[in-house]
DNA sequence: ACCTGAACACCGTTCAAGT
DNA sequence: ACCTGAACACCGTTCAAGT
């Protein structure tokens, strides 16, 4: 989890962690099966954090349309201020997560929080009826998105570092965009 | 080229593309800075290939709502048909594309066409006013995010290949959300 | 059970040297 | 101008051998 906030995605090396725990560079293969699974226990603790930053959100508001909305500048806020993590949680290293049931787990409860705050909403007449999975799909691809452009640096092109206040901004005005295509029509 | 679709972008390697051009494993080095330099010029290719996708779909329709709406699925679709090539243009290999000027351009070129089909239904009441940059951003997001999804295995599980139809299906149905949210209101 | 040391087949990159 | 050959410092992975 260090290596990878350091040298990022590309940083996280079995050799260099074995470096850092003061062992052998054959010592890993003791522990994880190759350097995908290594790659997925650092995106199995990423998905972690970001689930306990959610859970926050959603402890904070009562309204479950403001935690939805609160919920996606979270999610942003989290893959921008993690970028690595991020990359490393989605990216390309880990081909299928299933392959790794602890991550797959995780990642699975982390979308299904996001479809239960959408059926609340539903439940309340707040969003339009119809598959709450399907909502939240549409709602976790923007966000994702947002994210990843943003981390790329096509968006918010202060590079390297945007503003906290500015990814806010964004995210705020997006999500909005989004929940009034979600909304119920009166 | 021929690489990064048969061994992913992983997969995309100095040595290897000295030796499919039969010549040593330095002569790389009088055609590029670095392998960052070669990765960006493969990404660069990418995005002129699917600026010309875009342009065609633009041609197809006429009404500009109707072309927005299928930029989307087909944005969505070159993703989800040339994966490797789209985690090119996307990933951390190329870490600012502004150190790459022709890419960089072509990247700014294909976002600013997605701009002025957004304008142009701006201009016709078809959507909200506001900057057309902005929605851009958002509908960049969406479909960007989906593309991300589905080619990560989140979204269709049915891995490794989802069937063409599925993924047009939920790229209408995600572009569509947005697109109300975006509509002027009436 | 856990680790080491050495080895193998790969990388990206540099640099003198060749034509 | 373009390329080669050899070298350097790295990888991931394996495997016999040690405790």
């Amino acid at each position: 989890v260090d290596l990878v906030r350091e040298a990022g995605p590309a940083g996280v090396t079995l050799r260099e962690a074995a470096r850092r725990a003061g062992v052998s560079s054959a010592a890993p293969y003791r522990h994880f099966a190759d350097k995908e699974a290594l790659v997925a226990a650092v995106a199995e603790e990423g998905f972690r954090a970001l689930g306990a930053a959610m859970a926050e959100v959603v402890r904070k508001h009562r309204d479950p349309l403001a935690q939805l909305e609160a919920l996606g500048v979270a999610y942003v806020r989290f893959a921008v201020g993690h970028p690595s993590h991020y990359r490393v949680m989605f990216g390309p290293e880990v081909p299928d997560k299933r392959a790794h049931p602890g991550l797959h787990e995780v990642a699975t409860g982390t979308f299904n929080a996001l479809v239960s705050v959408i059926a609340a909403c539903q439940a309340t007449d707040r969003l339009r009826a119809g598959d709450p999975t399907e909502l939240a799909e549409a709602a976790w691809a923007l966000t994702h998105g947002l994210a990843d452009l943003v981390i790329d640096g096509h968006l918010l092109r202060g590079r390297p570092a945007p503003a906290p206040s500015d990814v806010e901004r964004l995210a705020r005005r997006v999500v909005r965009l989004l929940r009034e295509g979600l909304e119920s029509r009166s």
